[in-house]
Formats: C-alpha cells, structure tokens, sequence
DNA sequence: TGTAAAAACT
C-alpha cells in the first residue's frame, strides 16, 4: 500500500531548503508507518487533541528521517490536499504547528497560498485577514511573490475569479497595516498584470498611508489610476484624496476635486468641508482665515452643519494665526450653537494662548476643563509646560511636569524635548542634558527633535565641541538628521560668517534627500545680506524658486532690511511692490521696517489699521 | 472596511 503520495512524501532531514518537498528524490522507507488520514487528522484538531497530533508527528518525523516541523507541514499538506476537510482545520493546525514549530525554515509559501485560497473559497474573511497579517509579517517572502504564488496556486478555472481579486485586496490591506506601503503600492500595481480587480476596501487605506507618509505623488497616481482601471471611488476616497491635496498645500486642486465628486454623484460632507478649512488653515499666507470662513459659509449654505472638528480646526487655525481672540470667539460659537467643546478643543485654545504669552487665561481654561470633567491629558500640560518654556519659566515649567506625573499621566517624548528646549533657551544646558539622560531612564527614546533642541543650543553658545559630539551621537544611534537640523546647523554658520560651509550643508540637504525649506534658504540669504552680498543673495533667491519655493515675506523683509539699513529707498520700495503683486502681506517685521524708513520719508502711505493680527 | 481636529526643534 502507498502510504503518502509521492508530493507528500517527506524528505529526508539533510536535504537542503533549496528542493521542494516534490522534488525529494529517494526517500526510501521499507517500513512505511501508516500516514494520517485525512479524516483522521482533521477529527484530532477540530477536537483539539494537540497532544496526540504531537505524538503522531513526532513518530512521523522519526520514521522518515526528518524534522517534527517539516513533518507538521507534510500534515498540513494532507489536509489541504484533502477534498472533504474544511479549511477551517488546515488554519487551525497551522497555526498551533507555527506557534508550537516556530520553524521559519518550514514556511512553505505555496502551501501557505493554498490555506489562504481555501479560507477565500470558504468565506472565511476574518480568519484570511489574520493569516494574511501573518504572512506578512513573518514571512521572508516578497510581497509581490506572494501576489504570484496565488496566481498559480490557483485552480486554472478559477484564476480569474472574484476570490483572488479579494485575497489581492486584502493582501494590500495586510501590508498597509503592516506599514510597509511602498510593497502594498507596488501590489497594487502588479495586481493589474495578473488580472485582478481591486477595490476601494484596499485602495483607500492604501491611500490614507501615502498621506500619513507624505508621499503625495503617489497618492494622485494610486488615484488617477483607480479611475483607468474603473475601480469606482467612494465618498471616503475623495475625502481621503482632497486631503492629500489640501496636505500637500494644493488648494486649487483640492477644490477641483470637490467640484468633481459631484459628477460622481457624491456630495462634500462635512468631512469634506472640514478637511478643506483645515487645509487652508494649515497653509499659511496672509488671507487664510479669510478663505476658511469663506468654506465656512459655504458649508452652512450647503445646509452641511458644522460639528466639533470643524470648530477645532478654526480655532487652531486663528490661534496659529497668532490671533487668539478670534479663536476665543469661536469657542463661544460653538458653545452657542451647543456643541459641546472636547478635550481636543480645550487642549488647541490652551495651545495658542501659551504661545502668546497670555499664561494665566491658558491655566483658566484648565481650571474650566476640571470643573467640567474634561480630564486634560498630557497634551494639555505640554501646552502649559510650553508656555512656561517660552518665558524662561523654568521652575514654573518643571512643576507642572510634576503635577501631569501627579495625575498618574505620563510625560512623553514631547514633555521632554519642550523642557530640554526650555532650559537650552535659559542658557542652562547642563540641566538640558540631565534632562536628556533622566528620559532614557524613564523609558523614553531620544528622538530627532531632542536633538535639534540641543544643538541649537549648543550652536547659541558657541559650544562647537557639544555639537559636534551630539551629532556623532546621532549616528551612532541611527537617528537621521532632519531638515531642521540641517537648518540650525546652516545658521549657526551663518552667524559666524561661514557662508561658503553653510551653502555646502545646503546642497547636503539635497544629497540626503531632504527638502530644503523657505528657513533654509532665507537663512542664507539673510546672511548674503548682511555680509553686503546682494548679488549672492539674490542668487540665492533665484536657486529657491527653482527648487519649488517662492520667495516668502520672510524673504522680502530681508532684502527690504538690506536697503533700508543703506538708506537706498527706491529699491526697499520696489521689493515692496514686488510682494504686495504677488499678493503677500507685509507682517509685523515689514511694518516695523517701513515705519520706521519709508512712511517717514513719505516713500509709502501710513498702513496703520491694516494690520492686526499678523505678527510673526 | 477605509476619510477630518490638539502638544516639541529653524
């Protein structure tokens, strides 16, 4: 009697990973031991008789010569193999064999694609998505290898059916879970090739993670290519796409699209109207509250009802407009129309206040959170931690850490890098970097910002020796220098006249794959300026827009700094016009300017008025 | 089964 089928047979122990159970040339067994059954295994594990299938793999592996893990695979097998089994007991048994085997050499992928056809075949969506979470993530195998050895797992009539197409969408799922989106876009991809169709279950969390990670190319592309392959979008997948938009600054297009969802028979709804204000919130430039009322307006007259999101994010909006009182406006608003202000709106008007300086209203509104029961959580004592910070406060600033730890909450990463900053402002580095060691000890990892804190403090002090040592820190531990620091380490140069270094850091950014920002540029300019280099600079300027960033009111105020400090008024005047044309607002530091040389000289009209709330 | 809001560093 044969006893296993030849593609069952297990191979011998010593034969390498590198052939497959089939292909196991001689595997001789004269005294064959009598297989499992399928019926027989399939009772064992619906029962949960772990012992027993333990004791029959171990009698297996011991009769051909092989390892108890290769041996639960060869079971495994059977089960599959078997018409009258479900797949409900193959999962089963794979998984108590993964968890009691761990063998990753025993991970067969075919076998393993098969389980996963079956449960499709069955319907079983839950048990697929866990095994499918767990391929990915232990699994040495390439996504889109996966992708493959289900196409040809696959009966060939089934190839193109519509439960491949669902394992595709969940596999993209799985790896988007997983955080490993660059392999769920490249299966959303490959998935045409073999002729599945996905759908909005994968394409859109698919997009959510290409904006959380900032790659928005991607997230039109992913789009733009739903729409050829005709994988209709949802409401969620407009909202999800005008965010990446509106994310990536692009208004216009962000707007655009809303205009299109209505071809598609879909209506904005609030979130639709929420994420735009947002966005023209979060953009910055003059008028931009302006335009978020406009939005405003509109949705109440698309009889769309503002809720509590849409509250927070214009009253987040006026405060980093550094216009408190209008957020404090708002925040009666919303009580008028008896939408209850959360955590999160209290936590954002603390915020801006502490940022202005206006302390004691910040810890009023956590006086109101208490009485009302809202529990403030840390992200309100960072707030009020920060606003301490800000002005030198540090006594003030540490015992308000003790009462967040009184509270039973923790600080995190956050309450340190705000307190580290705070004393590097105060000059007190050596408190700085007990502060820096007392989090390791507490259980918290340095991150990029702990450092960019203290290297600019270092850098204030002149202390090259520190920075340099906690630069050589962070490579050691593998943190990446972020653009900020780049940008801090660029002015620090600046200011000691290193120009030709600082324009060499400059072009490092690009090198690294970091993005310049208007800081960086400015900085250099600045710097030009200051040396009496204004044809540098304005190269400088030149080199900005073509690396995508228009000249700012920061950079304006600075070549209008240039001449006024020469007295060439003509020319602080042309820049000016040149601004107000491209439709920038002059700030505070402009206004100063021009007070104090061109009004007087009656170069330009008194502005007096129009400007409030702009300070920056 | 997925979409919107808050805290640190230039």
């Amino acid at each position: 009697m044969r006893l296993f089928h030849r593609h069952h047979r297990l191979r011998p122990a010593k034969t390498t990973r590198a052939t497959s159970f089939s292909s196991s040339s001689s595997t001789t067994c004269t005294t064959s031991p009598t297989p499992p059954d399928p019926s027989t295994l399939s009772h064992l594990v619906s029962r949960q008789h772990w012992s027993r299938l333990k004791t029959l793999i171990s009698a297996s592996a011991a009769a051909f010569a092989t390892t108890p893990a290769d041996a639960a695979v060869s079971f495994l097998r059977i089960l599959l193999d078997s018409a009258s089994t479900s797949s409900v007991a193959a999962l089963r048994f794979s998984r108590w064999s993964q968890s009691h085997y761990r063998c990753p050499r025993a991970f067969d992928l075919p076998l393993h694609c098969r389980l996963l056809l079956a449960l499709a075949a069955d319907k079983l969506y839950s048990d697929l998505r866990s095994e499918l979470h767990y391929l990915v993530r232990s699994g040495p195998h390439s996504a889109v290898s996966i992708l493959h050895t289900l196409a040809v797992s696959a009966e060939p009539s089934r190839r193109r059916h519509d439960s491949l197409s669902i394992l595709a969408d969940m596999l993209i799922l799985a790896l988007v879970k997983n955080s490993r989106t660059s392999a769920a876009i490249e299966v959303f991809y490959r998935s045409r090739d073999f002729g599945y169709r996905l759908s909005v279950l994968s394409c859109n969390p698919l997009l959510s993670s290409l904006i959380r990670e900032e790659k928005f190319d991607a997230v039109e592309a992913v789009y733009k290519e739903m729409i050829r392959r005709r994988i209709p979008p949802n409401l969620i997948t407009f909202n999800t796409v005008i965010n990446g938009f509106c994310k990536e600054g692009k208004l216009r297009r962000a707007g655009d699209l809303t205009e299109d969802m209505k071809s598609w028979g879909f209506s904005p709804s609030v979130i639709t109207y929420n994420t735009l204000i947002d966005g023209y919130c979060k953009k910055g430039g003059a008028g931009k509250m302006y335009r978020a009322d406009v939005l405003l307006k509109q949705m109440v007259d698309a009889n769309i009802h503002p809720n509590v999101v849409t509250f927070n994010t214009l009253i987040d909006g006026y405060c980093k407009d550094g216009n408190s009182s209008s957020a404090m406006r708002f925040f009666q608003e919303m009580k008028r129309q008896e939408l209850s202000p959360g955590v999160v709106t209290y936590n954002t008007l603390i915020n801006g206040l502490s940022c202005e300086g206006k302390l004691n209203e910040a810890l009023e509104l956590l006086k109101e959170m208490e009485e009302l029961n809202l529990a403030p959580n840390v992200v309100t004592y960072n707030a009020i931690i920060n606003g301490f910070c800000k002005k030198k406060m540090m006594a003030e600033a540490k015992g308000m850490c003790d009462v967040l730890m009184g509270k039973n909450l923790l600080p995190n990463v956050i309450t340190y890098n705000t307190l580290i900053d705070g004393y590097c402002r105060a000059g007190m580095m050596e408190d700085a970097m007990v502060l820096k060691r007392l989090m390791l000890e507490n259980g918290i990892s340095h991150n990029v910002s702990t450092f960019s804190c203290l290297i600019n403090g270092f850098c204030k002090d002149g202390d090259t020796k520190s920075v340099v040592k906690l630069l050589d820190e962070m490579r050691e531990k593998n943190v990446r220098p972020d653009i900020v620091i780049y940008n801090v380490l660029i002015r620090a140069l600046c200011k000691e006249g290193e120009l030709t270094k600082a324009v060499k850091l400059l072009d490092e950014t690009l090198e690294v794959g970091l993005k310049p920002t208007h800081v960086t540029y400015n900085t250099i300019i600045d710097a030009f300026c200051v040396k009496g280099n204004l044809r540098a600079a304005l190269n400088m300027r030149a080199r900005m827009e073509r690396g995508g960033k228009r000249a700012n009111v920061v950079t304006y105020n600075v070549f209008i700094k240039y001449f006024c400090g020469r007295g060439k008024m003509e020319e602080a005047n042309e820049f000016l016009n040149e601004m107000l044309e491209k439709g920038l607002v002059p700030n505070r530091v402009t206004y100063n300017m021009i007070k104090d040389e061109m009004i007087e000289r009656g170069y330009v009209p008194s502005i007096d008025g129009h400007l409030c709330n702009n300070a920056s």
